[in-house]
RNA sequence: GCCCUCGUGGUGAAAUUGGUAGACACAAAGGACUUAAAAUCCUUGCCCUUUUGGGAGUGCCAGUUCGAGUCUGGCCGAGGGCACCA
C-alpha cells in the first residue's frame, strides 16, 4: 500500500486553492458574514510556533464557518513598521524597507505552506505608503476634532547615543547599546486624547460578552475609575501661593491629615529652581526612570518646604508640605494629602520624617481608644476622633458626609478620576509613519494639506547618525505649504497606531480615497472573532477601541464603536530549556537523549542541564522551527499536533513524541481511508446495522459543540476516537449508508486537516459542494441506554436497558441485577431517585 | 498589598455544566506477530484479595444535597495582571 505523500498532496492543493482563488471574498448582502481575524504578524523573517498556533486556530474556525455557508472574511497583513527593522538595518548597513520586504515574502511563503484559507488579495502592509497615507489623513481628522494635541512629556534619554529609548531598551537604568546612564528628558510630543473616552471605553466592556473576563478585568483596572473628591487646601508660608488642589478617595480621613506631598514636577517646583538642595533631590528622583514601576521600587523620600497646609475641617491645624518621589504628576493634580494612620505608604513616610500619626478609623471589634501602631489600618471600620463624622461607617457613609461638608463650605467637590493617561504617539525613529505636520518659520503648527499626502519616508538614508535620523534629512524636511516655507515634523508615529485600524482597512484594502469604505465596514464590521496573544490584552486592544471611538466622535454615520465582538486569547508554545556546563543556552537541535531523562550535547557528548519548560524564545534558544517540522511531517500534521495537547487558551508543551503521533495518525488514517473507499465501491452493504449512523450523528453533535466552544484539543480526541471506531466498524458485514456517513465524517475533519481531507473527498467524488452536516435527532440515541445504579449515592452497577422505560419497570429490572440484590438483601429500600435514561439512586438502610 | 485565573494518574488532559471520574493521547511495563528488529495490535495502570469482588480517590478541611471534580465557606499551593493611583 502506498504511503500518504504529504509533500506532493499539500503542494497540489495549495496550488489548486491559489489558482482557483478559493478564499477570495466579496461583499454579498444575501449571505450572513463572518469576519475572522488573527493578529497580524511583525515580519521578523520567519514564522514561529506561536504563529502556527494562532493561525491554525483561526483557520479551523474560518473553514468551519465557510462550510456553514457564512460569507467569511479571513485576511492577512503585516505590522511592518518598528524598531527591529531599524536595528537590523543599522547593524548590517541595510535599508529597512528592503529588509522588511524580503522578510514579508519569506514569511508569506511559510504561511501559505500551512494551508491557511486566507484571501491574499486583501494583503496589506503598514509600511506601504498606500496604507500609511490614510493613517496620516486620520491623524489630521483627529486633529480637527481636537483629539490630537501637543505637550511636553518625559522620555528615557540616552546621552551618548543622543536618542530616545523605549522602556525595554533601558536595562538597569542604562542604555542597552551605549551603557550610558539613562536620563529623564522633557520633549515636545504628540498625544491622542484617549482619556476623553475613559467612560465610554469602560462602559463598552459591559457589551463585550464574548471577551474573556480576564482581559476585561485588565482593561477595567487599566482605565482605573475612582470616585472621590477634589479638595482645595489653603496654604500659608513664604511663597505667593494660596491654594493647592488635591484629589482623594478618602476625604473621610481628613481629621488624620498630617502632611501634604507634591510631585517634583508640580507647578510649584518652579519656585525652587535655584534651591541647590531641591536640585539634588529632584535629580535623585529623576534617576528612577519614567515607568511607574521603577518609580515604585525607589525608596520613599521627601523634600520639606516652608509651606504649611490648613486642614479644611479644622483650619487651626497646620501641617507641613513636602515634595515626594512617590507622587506622580500624571495622576490627579500631582498632589496627595497624607493620612499616615490609614495609608501604608503615608505611614512609612510619616515614620521616616517623624510626622504626627492620628488614628481616625477603628476596626468594628475594637474600642474608641484604638490606635494604629506598626502598620496603617486600611480596612473598613468606624470613625473616631473625627468630630461630626464620629461613629459613621467608613468607607461609605463617612465619605458621603465629608464630601457634603466640603461642598457646602466650598472647600471641595465630588470628582471622578481616571488612571488612564493620554497616549503619547511621537517616536524619535526613522522606520514609522511620518507625522503629517510641519512648522513654519515661527515654529507654528501647519497641517500638511490632504492633497500633499502621503508624506513618504525618504529611502536609503544613513541611519548611523546620532539622534533622530529624519532630523538629518534636510532636503526631505523642507516643504512648501500654501507658499510658506515649512519644516516637517521629524518624529514618526508609534506602531500601535498602525495596528489600531488595520481591521478596517481589510474591509476595503483597495480604496484609494480613504482608509475604508463606509458601505464595506457596515457589512463586515465588527470582527466576529479576533484571535491573538494575551500579551496584547491592554494596549493594542484598548487603542483599537479608542480609534473606533475617535472615528465615531462627531460622526453620527459611523458604525457602532466596538471593533471586536469576539475575542480569543491563545496560550503560548513552550519547550524545555537546555544549558551546557558553561551555563550557556543550548538549542534542542544540539542535544540528544536516550532515556528521556539525561540529555547530552551531540557535538561533544557532554552532559546538558535541563531547565524548566518556558515559552519559546530566541534568547533561550528553546525554539522549534516550523519550517523544519513542515519539511519532516507536513502542514496537516503540524496543525493537528498544535491543537491536540492542551486547550487553546492555555500554554501548550511542544513534544517531539506528540508531533510523531500526529504524523502517524495521518498516515494510518490514509490507509484506513483507502480501505473504506474500496468497501464503498466493491460491496454494496445492506442496511440493517445502524451503529455507524448513530455514531456519525452523535459525532456531528458533539464535534460542532466543541468547535464552537473553541475546545480544539477535544476535537482531536474525537478524531482519534473516530479512527478507532471506523477501523473496527469497517470489519463488519453490514453497514448502512457507509458512503453518506463517511463523507459527513470527512467534512468534520476538513477544517483541521484540509489537504488530507481534500484528497480523501476527491476519492469519493462527490465533493463539489460540501457543507457542514447537521445531526438528525432520531439517530442521536440508541434503543437501549446504560443506566447507572447507585446505592446511597455510590455507583454499584450498570445495566443496559430499553430506553424510556417507566419507573416501575425500571425499578423491577434494577432489583433483578445481581450486584444490586447482593446489596439490598436484608435491607429496606425506602427511597429512590431516578434521572430519566441515565441513573437510579436507591436509598437503603 | 490588591485583582484575576487555576490545582484531576508518571505526563498533557476529558467530563454533555450537580448524575458512570480519568475519554483521547504521550510515556512505562508485559504480551502477540516476526528468525530478529522496526512497524502494528492487545493487556495493565492506587490499596486489599489467588479470583469473584471490595475499598479509597479530583490540593487540604468543613458544609449544602439522594448524589459534589462541578455549588458555598475557610485554609494551602501555583501562575498571571496591576501597583507607593492618593
Amino acid at each position: 500500500m502506498d504511503r500518504y505523500n504529504f509533500k506532493s498532496t499539500e503542494e497540489k492543493w495549495q496550488k489548486f486553492w491559489d489558482k482557483n482563488k478559493t478564499f477570495k471574498t466579496k461583499k454579498d448582502l444575501s449571505k450572513k458574514k463572518f469576519y475572522c481575524l488573527e493578529m497580524f504578524p511583525y515580519p521578523s523573517g520567519k514564522i514561529h510556533m506561536g504563529h502556527v498556533r494562532n493561525y491554525t486556530i483561526g483557520d479551523v474556525l474560518a473553514r468551519f464557518k465557510r462550510l456553514q455557508d457564512f460569507n467569511v472574511l479571513h485576511p492577512m497583513g503585516w505590522d511592518s513598521f518598528g524598531m527591529p527593522a531599524e536595528n537590523a538595518a543599522k547593524e548590517n548597513n541595510l535599508d529597512p524597507k528592503e529588509w522588511t520586504e524580503k522578510n514579508i515574502s519569506a514569511m508569506k511563503t511559510q504561511l501559505k505552506r500551512l494551508g491557511l484559507s486566507i484571501d491574499w488579495d486583501r494583503e496589506i502592509s503598514t509600511c506601504s505608503p498606500n496604507y500609511y497615507k490614510h493613517q496620516q489623513l486620520f491623524f489630521l481628522e483627529l486633529y480637527d476634532k481636537g483629539l490630537v494635541y501637543r505637550k511636553e512629556n518625559y522620555v528615557n534619554w540616552d546621552p551618548v547615543d543622543q536618542t530616545v529609548l523605549a522602556n525595554e531598551q533601558v536595562i538597569d537604568g542604562r542604555g542597552w547599546r551605549s551603557g550610558a546612564q539613562v536620563e529623564r528628558k522633557k520633549l515636545n510630543q504628540w498625544f491622542f486624547n484617549i482619556s476623553k473616552f475613559s467612560e465610554q471605553l469602560l462602559n463598552g466592556l459591559n457589551s463585550l460578552s464574548e471577551w474573556p473576563n480576564k482581559v476585561k478585568t485588565m482593561q477595567k483596572n487599566w482605565i482605573g475609575k475612582s470616585f472621590g473628591c477634589e479638595i482645595d487646601f489653603r496654604i500659608e508660608g513664604d511663597l505667593p501661593v494660596k491654594n493647592i488642589k488635591c484629589f482623594t478617595t478618602r476625604p473621610d480621613t481628613l481629621f488624620g491629615f498630617s502632611f501634604l506631598a507634591l510631585s517634583v514636577d508640580h507647578p510649584l517646583s518652579k519656585h525652587y529652581e535655584n534651591n541647590q538642595e531641591f536640585k539634588i533631590f529632584k535629580e535623585e528622583c529623576s534617576k528612577t526612570g519614567t515607568t511607574e514601576e521603577s518609580i515604585a521600587q525607589a525608596e520613599k523620600i521627601g523634600f520639606k518646604t516652608n509651606l504649611q497646609a490648613l486642614n479644611p475641617f479644622e483650619p487651626n491645624i497646620k501641617v507641613p508640605v513636602f515634595f515626594a518621589n512617590f507622587v506622580l504628576m500624571d495622576y490627579g493634580f500631582g498632589a496627595v494629602f497624607g493620612c499616615p494612620a490609614h495609608d501604608q505608604r503615608d505611614f512609612e513616610f510619616a515614620k521616616k520624617y517623624k510626622l504626627n500619626i492620628k488614628t481616625v478609623v477603628r476596626p468594628k471589634d475594637k474600642e474608641d481608644d484604638f490606635q494604629v501602631k506598626d502598620e496603617a489600618f486600611v480596612e473598613e471600620g468606624l470613625m473616631i476622633n473625627s468630630s461630626f463624622l464620629n461613629g459613621l461607617k467608613t468607607p461609605g457613609e463617612a465619605i458621603e458626609k465629608s464630601i457634603d461638608y466640603l461642598t457646602k463650605n466650598k472647600l471641595g467637590n465630588k470628582k471622578i478620576n481616571f488612571r488612564l493617561k493620554d497616549w503619547g504617539i511621537s517616536r524619535q525613529r526613522y522606520w514609522g509613519c511620518p507625522i503629517p505636520i510641519a512648522y513654519d518659520e515661527n515654529g507654528d503648527i501647519v497641517k500638511v494639506p490632504k492633497e500633499m499626502l502621503p508624506i513618504k519616508l525618504p529611502e536609503k538614508i544613513n541611519l548611523n547618525t546620532k539622534g533622530n535620523p529624519l532630523d538629518h534629512q534636510r532636503k526631505w524636511k523642507e516643504i512648501k505649504i500654501n507658499g510658506k516655507k515649512c519644516n516637517l515634523d521629524t518624529d514618526t508615529l508609534d506602531t500601535f497606531v498602525d495596528s489600531s485600524w488595520y481591521f478596517l482597512r481589510f474591509c476595503s484594502p483597495e480604496n484609494s480615497e480613504y482608509g475604508f469604505d463606509n458601505e464595506d465596514i457596515k457589512y463586515w464590521m465588527p470582527v466576529d472573532q479576533y484571535i491573538g496573544g494575551v500579551e496584547h490584552a491592554i494596549l493594542h486592544l484598548l487603542y483599537s477601541r479608542f480609534f473606533m471611538q475617535a472615528l465615531k466622535f462627531k460622526n453620527q454615520n459611523f458604525i457602532s464603536p466596538e471593533p471586536f465582538q469576539g475575542l480569543f486569547t491563545q496560550g503560548m508554545v513552550c519547550h524545555q530549556t537546555y544549558k551546557d556546563e558553561k551555563n550557556k543556552w543550548v538549542s534542542p537541535d544540539e542535544v540528544f537523549t536516550e532515556n528521556g531523562k539525561d540529555y547530552f550535547k551531540i557535538k561533544d557528548k557532554k552532559k546538558i542541564i535541563v531547565g524548566p519548560s518556558e515559552s519559546m524564545s530566541k534568547s533561550k534558544k528553546n525554539t522549534i522551527d516550523p519550517e523544519k517540522i513542515m519539511d519532516q511531517f507536513g502542514a496537516d500534521a503540524v496543525r493537528f499536533f498544535i491543537l491536540s495537547d492542551s486547550p487553546p487558551e492555555k500554554d501548550v508543551q511542544w513534544s517531539e513524541q506528540g508531533m510523531i503521533a500526529a504524523y502517524k495518525f495521518i498516515q494510518k488514517f490514509w490507509i484506513l481511508h483507502k480501505e473504506i473507499t474500496k468497501e464503498i465501491v466493491n460491496k454494496k452493504r445492506t442496511d440493517k446495522d445502524m451503529d455507524l449512523t448513530i455514531y456519525t450523528n452523535k459525532l456531528i453533535e458533539k464535534f460542532t459543540f466543541s468547535l464552537e466552544k473553541f475546545n480544539m484539543n477535544v476535537l482531536i480526541a474525537y478524531l482519534h476516537e473516530t479512527y478507532n471506531f471506523l477501523s473496527k466498524e469497517i470489519k463488519k458485514l453490514d453497514i448502512k449508508d457507509l458512503e453518506k456517513n463517511y463523507t459527513k465524517i470527512l467534512i468534520l475533519m476538513f477544517p483541521i486537516l484540509p489537504h488530507l481531507i481534500s484528497e480523501c473527498l476527491n476519492d469519493i467524488k462527490n465533493s463539489n459542494t460540501i457543507s457542514w452536516p447537521s445531526a438528525r435527532k432520531e439517530y442521536l440515541e440508541d434503543k437501549y441506554v446504560n443506566i447507572v445504579i447507585q446505592i446511597n449515592g455510590k455507583k454499584k452497577s450498570l445495566i443496559k436497558i430499553e430506553k424510556n422505560l417507566d419507573d416501575k419497570d425500571l425499578l423491577e429490572n434494577v432489583k433483578k441485577d445481581k450486584k444490586v440484590s447482593n446489596f439490598i438483601d436484608k435491607k429496606r429500600v425506602f427511597k429512590h431517585i431516578i434521572v430519566k435514561n441515565k441513573l437510579i439512586n436507591l436509598i437503603v438502610k
